[in-house]
DNA sequence: GAGGTTTTGGAAACCGGTGTCAATTGAGGT
DNA sequence: ACCTCAATTGACACCGGTTTCCAAAACCTC
């Protein structure tokens, strides 16, 4: 059976206080005096006393734990995600919670609804792109629950966002292919009404503005971030009389189905074909020839969501908020063949 | 501010019963004439009352909640886990945590003591490498906590174990490849100390030795389940005179780094080398050629875990304990060039 | 030193369930 | 109708914390 952990009522017993006074001590009131606090302190820390979690959370209401919630079914992203809230809540008292949710589902909200009844988490990260849902926040906000969103835009306030510049390093990377010498190039799209599809195309219509460039409609092509529709538009870029010469698809996944399209019409990259993708999932660098990508600062951004999530009232606010993405330059970028 | 849901206090008021009575019907006990069960229940839907976790949590010394516990990087792996997980626990009070642990700490068993004593889940999942830990298995009981545990050997008793099984897929896969005239058939093997990496080897040996061919030590090579490892087993087993024909990688991901070995040598895959992995990674199909491997069945083995855990006594036994995997045959094989 | 204000600590209630055990009810036997 | 015994049901303590309310002690101010 489980073993006899000792109680609040050990402690004050032993201390020669009240349960209140241990109490206050666990939850580091002020109104406390500094040698009371010691004796207590140094009691807990004699016999190992650590508050029961359970009872915590039926007195308090809420659960320590920080529940991830998500309607993204890629797998690097959130085994990257975890492991920033990992990192996050370490040595905490706090642990983690993974819960997806079906965005088409007419019963989205319900289903959050009854799990945030039932687990009662401290606070909820959301992610993209579910995060851009304002419903849920009004959800959130009603059942008094902390929330952090991780998103490509600020959407909230400092407190309640965790930011990532989509759209700076897209320009980035963009600009990158131009100062190469690329004149033709194409884009695979994110999916309609993803927050990122929007900033990564944002971008790379800035950098080919900027550089004086058209934004050529020919050459941008829908996308859904899946491999199958990287695939999909790698072919139809490339069967054209006038195809591009780079290509920058708004993520990794579609950006190997690029790749793969290439393959598949003897186009050689990079020295006929450069590509970029985005994200810097691990598979980018198992490719031949590996992935030039924008590295997309994912871990740090859910540590940073966790963190702000169990700050307490006193502490100094957690400041990461606009986490930067990196080109990462590999073997897929050549200059354009003379 | 928390909304306010009814109380075990208000459904006994409405129905003219005592709490306990409630409590009875909530837990299905059988001591309970069928007429009051079916007032209190006809109440509890009227009000849709649910119980509180938290407060049964305190007075049941535990969580409802499924943990899952790993030492295992491999980001495919763990969301397949998560999703089985998912699926096993849908509509009902349970939800899942995911915990991490570092298998060459020394204080892994600590580690999870602190986690069990914390968040005290109804039971664990334990995932290979780590379920074949031992220690792990004492610490559960003595917590009385359930377990199951999932390999790809029995380690335990049925009801705490979820198995798949991996020779003989390995002996089906190896067969195949003799089948179509290899001869030379490497292996890279998984990391010393892992049980699949047993099974694995054990299937191809037993295949290459029920066709009446060698065990070559020549044409066996360790790996330790990276990309990195298959690169660099791939080039040393094709760099030498007499390279195999083809060649078993005990997971995709280093089957894919054999496949760029190759590539770096201008080895045609399947012509000149025909490569099967073990996995069914989404990767796998995202390369090219696409490669052909066994199908892991780990959706399933975890659905099958968590509904194992979550089984009232009074249930059926889960009886899905032995898990197939099968052959998925695509393009990185081709008979051998004459 | 009286009177008022701020700290500090304790008793008891409460969070919302479950476990123990005794009281009540009902069926069957004579 | 009365007794016996098993099947139901309920009263009350308990899980291990937090919170409310109040009294005692300490600290000022004049």
């Amino acid at each position: 059976m489980a073993t006899n952990n000792p109680t609040i009522n050990d402690v004050a017993r032993l201390a020669n206080v009240s349960k209140k006074t241990v109490s206050r001590v666990i939850n580091k009131s002020p109104l406390l005096s500094e040698k009371t606090r010691a004796v207590v302190e140094q009691v807990i820390a004699d016999i190992g006393y650590v508050p029961n979690p359970q009872a915590r959370a039926l007195a308090l209401r809420h659960n320590f734990i920080i529940a991830v919630i998500h309607d993204n079914p890629n797998a690097q992203f959130l085994v990257k995600v975890q492991q920033g809230i990992l990192e996050g809540i370490e040595d905490t008292e706090f642990g983690m919670m993974v819960q997806p949710v079906n965005r088409n589902s007419p019963t989205v909200v319900d289903s959050i609804r009854r799990f945030l009844d039932l687990q009662r988490p401290y606070g909820v990260v959301l992610l993209p792109p579910i995060s851009a849902n304002d419903e849920l926040i009004d959800l959130c906000r009603s059942y008094g629950c902390r929330y952090v969103r991780l998103a490509s835009v600020e959407l909230d306030t400092p407190e309640h966002m965790v930011t990532s510049n989509d759209r700076e390093a897209v320009r980035d990377a963009v600009s990158y292919l131009i100062e190469l010498g690329h004149r033709r190039i194409a884009l695979i799209e994110g999916p309609k009404g993803f927050l990122s599809a929007n900033e990564r195309r944002a971008g790379y219509e800035e950098s080919m503005t900027a550089a004086g460039l058209a934004v050529p409609p020919e050459l941008i092509r829908p996308g859904d971030y899946t491999f199958e529709s990287g695939v999909a538009a790698g072919l139809s870029l490339l069967k054209t009389d006038s195809p591009p010469t780079a290509i920058f698809a708004a993520n990794d996944e579609m950006a190997i189905g690029a790749m793969i399209a290439a393959r598949q019409l003897d186009i050689d990259v990079p020295t006929r074909l450069s590509i970029i993708g985005f994200d810097d999932t691990p598979l980018s660098s198992h490719v031949w020839p590996s992935l030039t990508t924008v590295r997309w600062p994912i871990v740090g951004m859910a540590r940073a969501a966790a963190r702000k999530l169990i700050a307490r009232p006193g502490d100094p606010p957690v400041e990461e908020t606009l986490l930067p993405s990196t080109l990462m330059k590999r073997g897929s970028v050549a200059a354009p063949a003379a």
